[in-house]
DNA sequence: TGCCCGATTAACT
DNA sequence: GTTAATCGGGCAA
């Protein structure tokens, strides 16, 4: 059985987290997998939530490490963070794709959706597959309905730009697990 | 108060 | 490739 991580897992600088959060298994009420794809955004990156300061949305993020961070993405969507870092200052990564492994049916159920492929392949999908809203903003990662299982082998990360954003967009910050079929996106091979 | 825009997705042409 | 859906934050007036 892997070892259940704790929240100092989290303490570290955002950069170094998320890519130790790629291979890493997120659990939900028992629902979830392995997740395939992140991206860090730090307090002083104009593309982060928390740039221009605390506000009621993002005020988990100046929070200590190891909590989660929910917000409403285009009036629609819930997207999922993990807050890092010393607390002040607010960086989080965005979790952006799952390879799901545990609950399958339930995540087709609620995406309405049978290609397991594309079940948690986006932070939006990802959310409603595992049934996370803003209900569970401010919530530790290392108590239930959380659970987060350390990886159990090697894995080779690429990273790239990130995804969506129209700030910052040069900084790769965004990383995954090389070849996976469940990314969001494919990463592009290097020049 | 009003207006613009966004860490998205699915359904179009 | 383009666009609608939909709402809260941020900023101008």
């Amino acid at each position: 059985m892997p070892k259940r991580l704790s929240r100092t897992f989290f303490s570290p600088s955002v950069h170094k987290v998320a890519r130790d959060l790629i291979g890493t298994t997120l659990l939900f009420k028992g629902v979830g997998g392995r997740i395939v794809e992140v991206e860090a955004y730090h307090h002083t990156d104009p593309a982060a939530h928390s740039y221009r300061g605390p506000t009621s949305r993002n005020a988990v993020m100046f929070a200590p490490p190891g909590y989660v961070y929910v917000y409403r993405s285009y009036g629609i969507h819930w997207c999922l963070n993990f807050v890092c870092e010393p607390e002040g200052s607010a960086s989080a990564v965005l979790i952006r794709a799952i390879e799901p492994e545990t609950g399958l049916a339930a995540m087709r159920r609620r995406r309405g959706l049978d290609e397991e492929r594309l079940l948690c392949a986006g932070p939006g999908r990802l959310c409603e597959a595992l049934g996370i809203t803003r209900a569970h903003n401010g919530l530790a990662l290392d108590a239930p309905p959380f659970a987060l299982f350390a990886r159990t082998g090697a894995v080779e990360i690429v990273a790239g730009p990130r995804i969506g954003i129209t700030k910052a967009v040069d900084k790769p910050w965004r990383y995954g697990l090389k070849g996976s079929p469940f990314l969001s996106k494919a990463f592009s091979p290097p020049p």
